[in-house]
DNA sequence: GCGTGCCCGTGACATTCGTCATGGCCGGGC
DNA sequence: GCCCGGCCATGACGAATGTCACGGGCACGC
């Protein structure tokens, strides 16, 4: 019997994918949690084989939820659901260690199949998934580029991403830019759209 | 026997949903969609009792999808489900004689309790939300306004929005200078997350 | 009929933003 | 040791944007 830890913060797809998965042969839901933290002390009391984590939760994101699962509960595996499959997100997670992720298109069937790859060691990836991963690459930001345009991501004015960045209002611009270029972007607000939709912020 | 048609893009969600009302007694999943037109067609050959709907669908949203149930099938009830529960989608779905609106974080029970309640003509909203949607009041944008700040979203120079909206570059800055002040926001693009936060846009 | 509010436009102004050139400071690789 | 790239900054210029004042047309309610 594998013993599944489900994660996520909506409660009606959290019982409504408990429902499904108990449905399967050899595969139980022994815990529930709706935020992370609840998440690792279920996990704590209940030493699940297999970690079903949504991506979005509100404490902190599915991905680092996993980090802290493999450094407390190293037999427990781990595998990404979300609704947004973003390329940047995968890459993130596999090189987390995580063993499975996901989108929220795929069929019943895939995910309890995926469960009992996962369990057994294995990894599987959305293909489609993969192969924009792939074609997305790897951000061209560098690390500052990527901060200042997340700040700027909610439209605030240079003036005050600046405050908040610790940093001149000219240093800001000129990161803004490059960073706008690199996207191909004609301005700030499209370049955060296009980070966004790479999931490189 | 309540007959329920069930749409949401998201195949894990859908068929997750089916299990879990398929436990209830007195309801049963007879048609799934993940398109608004899938679900047209769908509803005109299983003429179904209730339809659980998700707000986002790839074609169009849930509330023009159940606008159009309305018409075509007066006697199936609707009823919208959403992980985005923006106070002006319930204003704009209750408008269209949608019968629930709930966010996905409720229980099992409340789903399917609410499909009972709209099946017997009945209205359900979620508290909480119904809290909001009260508290955030109406747009105080004109449509005109809301338009040109819809097609700012993106990011597009006002050069873009004019030509797409047919308008002076000077008018549509005139709009979205308006309703930047209406919304309390400092510039368009911080209008545009603000409205979006309400579901003014 | 008259005011009011929305629609659409013009023109002018100050501010903000995007871009470029330039420079210094650091750390890593050759 | 030297070059390169990331980091931070300054200054300056033109373009885009935000703001204001003002005008006309149109529909609506009183």
């Amino acid at each position: 019997m594998i013993r599944v830890l489900l994660a996520d913060d909506e409660n009606l797809i959290r019982s409504a994918l408990r429902a499904l998965l108990s449905l399967e042969d050899g595969i139980e839901v022994v815990a529930e949690a709706a935020t992370a933290d609840e998440a690792l002390a279920m996990a704590r009391a209940h030493t699940p084989d297999v970690a079903v984590l949504d991506l979005q939760l509100p404490d902190r994101d599915g991905i680092a939820l996993a980090a802290d699962l493999r450094r407390e509960l190293p037999s427990c595996r781990t595998m990404i659901v979300t609704s947004h499959g973003r390329p940047g997100y995968l890459k993130r997670a596999l090189a987390g260690g995580v063993g499975g992720f996901l989108p929220k298109t795929v069929s019943a069937s895939v995910l309890a199949q995926v469960v009992r790859t996962v369990h057994e060691g294995g990894r599987y990836v959305d293909p489609e998934l993969a192969a924009e991963a792939i074609s997305a690459g790897d951000s061209p930001l560098t690390a500052r580029e990527a901060d200042v345009l997340e700040l700027a991501a909610e439209g605030a004015p240079v003036e005050e991403i600046a405050r908040r960045a610790a940093l001149t209002p000219g240093t800001v611009r000129n990161y803004l830019s490059s960073a706008a270029s690199k996207l191909g972007a004609a301005n700030r607000h499209e370049a955060v759209h296009v980070a966004r939709r790479h999931g490189w912020i």
